[in-house]
DNA sequence: CACAAACATGTTATATTATAACATATCATC
DNA sequence: GATGATATGTTATAATATAACATGTTTGTG
């Protein structure tokens, strides 16, 4: 919470009272929120919760790297590792719908090997379905 | 289309007319097609094009390994390497839409190093965005 | 201060993607 | 030819996302 108020205050960006509220349903909750689960959220603290509202502030803190997206899911998580530029990749589990991100040099991804000669990458998803440690070692599927 | 004809009837499955169609749109075009997209083109051989006819047979087609979902697009593409259970990994041009799809051994992609420890992996998706060779000698944006 | 420019929020409407639930047809097997 | 399994068809609706436009708020500049 700190990282991202430092880096609005110096990059000129205004973390405003909504932004802040959408951070802090994704910091507290640790799992991935769909966009609506936010906007309820929001309904809930009487803001305004129209669907455009949510895609925004979403917008603003994804371009920022404080948040990412699971596509796999259409939901959003905040970053664990803001700051650092990075392709980070989620391991995601199907029972409970954790999520872990790992940093690109934790995970064993290396995309640079052929793929730089024909292709320029400017980002890459990783997620990972599966299921967590505790999740599996309770029952078998 | 030998690969999925030869699967099918080794295992017993149905390769129906419908199913059929559906694999030869996704082969013939190569790029992702959105299930509405395959439902137009249904539609235009005058076959049923309700939304689920289009997600069931695609449901099929991916149970099998023969189709992939691209996430980032909400799109599928015929596989071009099945038969090898895997977890392939895909280049998307973001000018162009088209989709190379890459085997695991080529992509430098492992992920076995921390991540069995503590997490059950039962599927990947690597999705990575950025230029095409044509379209990056092109322009700059 | 007044004004303009840039940015942020608010609202209506609608587009796009996907599934639930139920009805009918086809086909193999006993 | 009845039964069960699989495939297809249909209606309706859920879930996700964006376009377009209106209003408010801040910031810098003359």
């Amino acid at each position: 919470m700190q990282a991202i108020e430092k880096h609005c205050f110096d990059n000129n960006l205004k973390f405003t009272p909504l932004r802040r509220k959408v951070f802090e349903f994704l910091l507290k909750d640790h799992r991935p929120l769909g966009a609506y689960e936010i906007l309820d959220l929001l309904r809930k603290e009487g803001l305004s919760s129209k669907p455009p509202i949510a895609y925004r502030v979403l917008d603003f803190l994804m371009g920022q790297g404080f948040v990412h997206k699971i596509q796999g899911l259409n939901a959003f998580v905040a970053c664990s590792d803001p700051g650092s530029s990075h392709s980070p990749a989620f391991m995601i589990c199907r029972k409970c719908d954790k999520v872990a991100e790992i940093q690109d040099r934790e995970s064993g991804i290396n995309l640079q090997k052929k793929s730089t000669i024909d292709f320029k990458i400017e980002e890459a998803f990783v997620e990972i379905m599966g299921l967590c440690k505790s999740c599996n070692s309770l029952g078998t599927t």
